[in-house]
RNA sequence: GCCCCGGUGGUGAAAUUGGUAGACACGCAGGACUUAAAAUCCUGUUUACAGCAAUGUAAGUAACGGUUCAACUCCGUUCCGGGGCACCA
């Protein structure tokens, strides 16, 4: 008997489903708890190596708190609305329906056999009627929900019209508001709805034809395919995130993120404490209006800057610059978002001829506008500080505008310095004051003249919630005369209306608008766009606790039992997308009291990423001009011409160039430093000898390589060649490319050996990029667990390392290692049968050692995540057992409940070949016995001065006298010691000792 | 530019959080079993020097400096790599 893991792993893995071993109960006595994945998109693509990363280390977890006593909910689901199932709707005409169906059959295929243990009948789709009739819902609750900014939290909207229609508010009394029409009524409300609509500017894709979130848009072009997008103003839905920016902020004080992702969102959220304060311009009867954090430095204003969008603009400017300023503005029109944005170090700008006064010296301030201001942050105007803000310094260079030096030597004249730890001068009535000390004492002045306030300011903007597309959740709002009316929760799911096509609707609608039936109802029309990706994953970490329920999205019951997620494994890549708008859902619904918690996800563990290394062939286009043509002989020319006519290309012909073929071709361009740099360059100048003095000829065999050495060549690229083609030594079976490949049939292969050598790069693991890894071989060459066990082995979960497969055959060694703990190996040679070795014996304490310091490194590590040092715990555990020759049941037995979290096929097999009751799945988890690890003696090391000269053994519970007199009795210490006086003896008991001298 | 996180053998990485640096594995070299291969097992493997050898001595965690009896770990400066944000006043 041998370890026959694919045997094993398909016995078991049946064996599981029929008796329905991970399936999940919400009535049990024991605690509960809840480890959840992110759940993926079920792309065309498969699974690759990277994604079960994650995953093996959830199910790690939810095996091991499984077996320490918890109701584990551990689902899986699939995010499955989404633009590329749509893309590849347009591009074939397969319904996305269609085709996610598929993808997700073939993701659950690839996920069982990996043998997780997720409650398959807890799966959630959110592209699923049943399920996204519940996102719409949710939905319905923002949009008829308004933020209490005195009770700082959700309130159902029909509180707020009964104030008004009973109270008013600052802006109109009781009665006004019971005059106002429908229409104004529904504006005012929708100002204040967590869900609402309103034009605005929106990021706009025309590639794509849709709408983009702040954070799916870099640098100006779109995050996926880089499309150049711009500004539109069209009808948009929208998340009121931003009434919870601070609950956001403070919620992550109490989960457990990595400090990096905590700081993400901080970021993103981006809050400020400042104020804003109020500066009247001369001759005229306004003020302009600024936002700033730094307050101290009110005396160092040198001018005013406006953005070019600012209201005042046109009031202020004076008649002498009124040309200027237009021309300006025309310039500014001019600039698209991604050049302001790529163009940042341009200083631009104008003067407006007006002057506005300092409150605090009467100091005439110019004003100018510029496009390093915007007009959506703070007040779209600033106070510019040139000696203490790097931008207005530059400005102020620039347009030679005076500087006010108020922090005396702190300023350079060379640069700004932002430094809050300045004295201040020049400054009236903050003289003296250290800056960090002056910002509360410039504030409270200037709230006491009445010219401004305190004001918190955040960057986060609200998030855009309407996408011009057919995949995704329609709203269920129809509208009326222009008022959103939402349809009642007896009329969803409002199901997503069959398409023939996929293509854009009229005026930037999406492709719902094209189907008249539907969109046009006697009411009214309906809303044509679709929710975002985000909407369906926002919430659906609570789904999984209540599945079925056709009542509610899920009974209260449900979540208070199981409460919040425990752990949650995912990428970085949601950082500030996906984490935060799910931690705004599971506010609102706190606040509504649909839910007993506020933050949805208590520790965040985020897995790395694992890279692909792609293979690629270099290719240069080798161009043969007329002056090289002249130099060759009747005979080489023909080889060009038949060269030339083989690829269809009368000039320049592509070639395929090996590694180490390109480094000599770079090598020989440089200065010759080496031998071999000197060799190269000698071998190429006899080659331009041969071809510029056909005399010399017959120095050297003339053929093509020769001429690839040193041909100009006018073309060069790589393309990545599939990486399974490629051997450990980057070796490229070409001919078996060039038969499967036709990209590569027309290419000759050339190289300086008879191998043909690849060059490398560590990428993101993309099929594009052909360097995938498909987790499926791997299991059927090694089995899962050996699988399992390798993806955690390979390094830390969290850190991103590019995939490596030679290390896996060590992994697999070990569990062959163990299967022999239980049964002698079978010789294939011999055909010996294998025997079994495990016995009764009643284990020694030596035995129980081993085992007991397994435990508690292994229960220690997987509370930690630490999985890859776990492995390497297994692995010594088996060397020691099979060292002492321990092949005792109770022993054995122990160590397979370790194990069972990370190799349980493995495990429940060797489990009940120990004919142990019951299944391992709900055994017990070994209970850590200290007496086994406690030692009579240790081993000390001695150290002079912190050098480690020697060891000795004591008792451990030796006192530091005793130790002292030992080491004093050390041959090998003494004689270190010679000549020299002690001056201190450090004893670090169960530690070491130290001499100093 | 700003904010985080890193830098340890040929490779992936460990290090009880200040206490014997390199666990565990890969790779490589040598050996055993075998007609042979596969599989398995054993030995060695940071570097330099000395020695037939066991072993010894010295240096060594990006670089330099500091604190300490003792530093991969703490502090300072510099260099390199990765990630995030990017005119946010």
């Amino acid at each position: 008997m041998e370890y026959n893991f694919r045997e094993i792993e398909k016995k078991w893995q049946q064996k599981w489903k029929d008796t329905n071993a991970y399936k999940v109960s919400n009535d049990s006595p024991k605690p509960s708890f809840y480890v959840l994945d992110m759940f993926p998109y079920p792309s065309g693509a498969g699974l690759h190596v990277g994604h079960p990363l994650g995953y093996i280390a959830s199910d790690i977890y939810s095996r091991y708190k499984r077996l320490k006593g918890f109701n584990v909910l551990h689902p899986m689901g699939f995010d499955s609305f989404g633009l590329p199932a749509e893309q590849y709707a347009l591009e074939t005409g397969q319904h996305p329906a269609v085709t996610t169906e598929k993808n997700i059959e073939t993701f659950k295929a690839q996920l069982d056999k990996i043998g997780f243990c997720y409650d398959w009948s807890r799966e959630v789709r959110t592209s699923d009627p049943s399920y996204y009739k519940w996102t719409q819902k949710i939905f319905l609750e923002l949009f008829n929900s308004y933020f209490c900014n005195t009770q700082k939290k959700a309130r159902p909207i029909t509180e707020l019209v009964e104030k008004y229609s009973t109270k008013g508010n600052s802006q109109f009394s009781a009665a006004e508001w019971n005059g106002y029409s429908k229409k104004q009524q529904a504006d005012i409300l929708m100002n204040r709805r967590l869900a609402f609509s309103k034009f605005g500017e929106v990021n706009w894709c025309e590639a794509l034809g849709t709408v983009l979130a702040n954070d799916e848009v870099l640098n100006g072009v779109s995050e996926r395919g880089g499309h150049p997008v711009e500004k539109k103003k069209m009808r948009q839905w929208y998340l009121r995130i931003t009434a919870y920016a601070d609950r956001l902020l403070q919620g992550l004080e109490t989960v457990q993120f990595s400090d990096a992702m905590k700081e993400m969102q901080r970021n993103w959220i981006g809050k400020s404490e400042g104020c804003e304060m109020e500066f009247g311009i001369r001759d005229l009867d306004s003020a302009i209006k600024v936002y700033t954090t730094r307050p101290d430095t009110i005396f160092g204003v040198d001018f005013l800057v406006l953005a070019p969008e600012h209201s005042l603009v046109s009031q202020i400017t004076t008649e002498t610059e009124k040309a200027k300023i237009a021309e300006y503005l025309t310039y500014v029109k001019s600039r698209s978002d991604r050049e302001r944005q790529s163009e940042v170090k341009q200083i631009t700008g104008c003067f407006t001829g007006a002057y506005a006064t300092n409150p605090f010296n009467g100091k005439p301030i110019p004003v100018w506008i510029a496009e390093y201001v915007l007009a959506g942050y703070g007040t779209g105007a600033i106070m510019a500080v040139p000696c203490g803000d790097q931008r207005d310094f530059a400005f102020a260079k620039h347009f030679n505008i005076p500087i006010t030096n108020i922090i005396g030597e702190h300023y350079n004249g060379e640069e700004a310095n932002s430094t809050k730890d300045a004295t201040l001068q020049n400054s009236g009535f903050l003289d003296g004051m250290l800056m960090k000390d002056a910002i509360t004492v410039a504030i409270n002045k200037i709230e006491e003249l009445a010219i401004g306030k305190r004001k918190v300011n955040f960057r986060m903007r609200d998030a855009g919630f309407s996408r011009q597309r057919y995949w995704g959740e329609p709203f269920p709002i129809i509208w009326e005369d222009e008022i959103a009316i939402p349809l009642n929760e007896n009329e969803l799911p409002l199901e997503l209306p069959h398409a023939e096509k996929y293509g854009p609707g009229p005026n930037g609608e999406g492709p719902l608008a094209n189907m008249e039936d539907w969109v046009n109802k006697a009411e009214g029309r309906r809303e044509t766009s679709t929710m975002p990706g985000y909407a369906g994953s926002s919430w659906y970490f609570l789904r999984y606790m209540d599945p079925t329920n056709t009542e509610t999205f899920c009974d209260r019951k449900a979540s208070d039992y199981w409460n919040q997620v425990d752990v949650y494994v995912g990428g970085t890549e949601h950082a500030v997308g996906h984490l935060l708008y799910s931690r705004m859902w599971t506010k609102v619904l706190y606040d509504l009291g649909y839910i007993g918690f506020d933050e949805p996800f208590k520790k965040l563990v985020n897995q790395g990423m694992i890279q692909g290394v792609s293979a690629f062939v270099n290719v240069i286009g080798f161009y043969f001009g007329a002056n090289l043509m002249m130099t060759l002989d009747e005979d080489q020319k023909k080889k060009i011409k038949i060269l030339r006519d083989k690829y269809n290309d009368p000039e320049s012909i592509n070639i395929c160039v090996s590694e180490d073929l390109m480094k000599f071709i770079r090598i020989s361009y440089l200065d010759p430093q080496t031998e071999e740099q000197k060799h190269h360059m000698d071998y190429q100048n006899r080659i331009y000898n041969y071809l510029l003095n056909p005399v010399q000829k017959d120095l050297i065999q003339f053929d093509l390589d020769d001429i690839l050495k040193i041909a100009p060549f006018n073309n060069y690229y790589r393309i990545h060649v599939p990486i399974e083609y490629v051997n450990h030594k980057d070796e490229l079976d070409w001919e078996r490319l060039k038969l499967e490949n036709t990209k590569f049939l027309e290419k000759e292969f050339v190289t300086m050996s008879n191998t043909f050598i690849c060059s490398r790069e560590v990428e993101k693991m993309s099929k594009s990029k052909v360097n995938t890894i498909n987790p499926d071989e791997l299991c059927n060459k090694y089995g899962a667990d050996t699988f399992r066990m390798y993806e955690m082995f390979l390094g830390p979960v969290e850190q991103s390392k590019p995939w490596d497969t030679k290390g896996i055959e060590g992994v697999h060694r070990f569990l062959k290692k163990l299967w022999r703990l239980f049964y002698a190996d079978a010789n294939p040679a011999t055909n010996a049968p294998g025997k079994q070795v495990w016995n009764n014996e009643t284990p020694t304490d030596a035995d129980f050692k081993i085992l007991h310091k397994t435990i508690k490194k292994i229960e220690q590590d997987t509370e930690n995540f630490s999985y890859n040092t776990a492995v390497a715990a297994f692995m010594i555990a088996a060397n020691e057992l099979a060292d002492a020759k321990c092949y005792k049941k109770e022993i054995l037995s122990q160590i397979l409940i370790l194990l069972s979290p990370y190799a349980p096929h493995i495990a429940e097999e060797l489990w009940s070949a120990l004919s142990c009751d019951g299944s391992i799945l709900d055994a017990a988890y070994p209970v850590l016995e200290e007496k086994y690890l406690l030692e009579a003696t240790k081993e000390y090391p001695v150290s002079i001065n912190g050098k480690m000269r020697s060891s000795i053994n004591l008792p451990t519970d030796t006192t530091e006298e005793e130790a002292k007199q030992a080491v004093l009795a050390n041959e090998v210490i003494l004689k270190w010691l010679e000549g020299k006086e002690i001056k201190k003896f450090i004893f670090v008991k169960g530690r070491m000792i130290n001499v100093v001298v």
